[in-house]
DNA sequence: GTAATTGCAAAGGATTTGCTCTGGT
DNA sequence: ACCAGAGCAAATCCTTTGCAATTAC
């Protein structure tokens, strides 16, 4: 596939210091990265690229994870079982998200709320340099639909 | 020390058909889990068991900390390293925690804001069966006050 | 006596690390 | 040639499971 990728690489790469050398397989994680929608975990993204015929090592992958999670690049969550999710950001600012407990679907809510609600409440307990983790599971339209069938 | 627990047991053990038989091992560890404050992981819980000369397994300490936290007698949170930790729940309703980054105290604090904001944003995504997952960390007043020693 | 509970040892599963090889510049 | 980056294999770490021995009732 001769294709650029629908996602302007710059967009993606400019952190302050880039730390990637452009590599072969770093390219390919984030092109494969751009085309994923929704939360995958370090595995899933591993294969979708073994997938695609690119030849990248598990541990790579968790590298350049790594790296672009600490960047904010990407969004890491932990699901349920403790396995950590990822997911290309779209917004640059922080927010949340509502993942579907059956499809695994999610969508980004704006967050200003929590964000002022986590200030208020920490700072009253005395606590500083506060960091919060807020994620919502629920049901997607789609399969509330289901369900309900 | 012989002393009795500050914390009356049946307030620990009355769920409804209380699904453990009364060993040594269960009694040891509800007893702890009374007097411990903050969040604790599987294996510090257990150390602390040792340390007091009561001789229980891990995993023993691992299959009640699982039953006690399905049935709600304690919370379960995970740390950003993604381990699991307890702790007695001390009220009722739902609430949630700002745990010290550094020495692992916690204070609950109240959330009926984010509950709000948790139903509202869920609701505008059209998410139905909402569920969430809200944790702060920070650093409580006395360790920010020796970082800044 | 009998079924629930223990706990050791081993398995599991995600992620990380050691270290050597490779490819870009 | 030099160095960052790649990747295999082995090591970690928390947690769970298999199963025989023990204990509560």
């Amino acid at each position: 596939m001769t294709s650029q990728s629908p996602v302007p690489p710059q967009q993606l790469e400019q952190s302050r210091g880039t730390r990637v050398r452009g590599t072969r397989q770093a390219e390919a994680l984030v092109t494969v990265l751009g085309k994923l929608t929704g939360f995958h975990s370090a595995q899933e993204i591993h294969a979708e690229l073994r997938r695609r015929g690119e030849r990248v090592g598990l541990t790579t992958v968790y590298r350049h994870l790594q790296v672009l999670s600490e960047d904010q690049v990407v969004d890491a969550i932990r699901d349920e079982s403790g396995e950590t999710l990822y997911r290309r950001c779209a917004t640059v600012s922080h927010h949340h998200h509502v993942t579907c407990r059956s499809c695994g679907r999610s969508v980004e809510v704006e967050g200003k709320a929590v964000e002022r609600w986590a200030e208020r409440v920490a700072a009253e307990a005395g606590f500083v340099d506060v960091d919060h983790t807020v994620e919502l599971f629920g049901l997607c339209p789609e399969c509330a639909a289901q369900a309900r069938e």
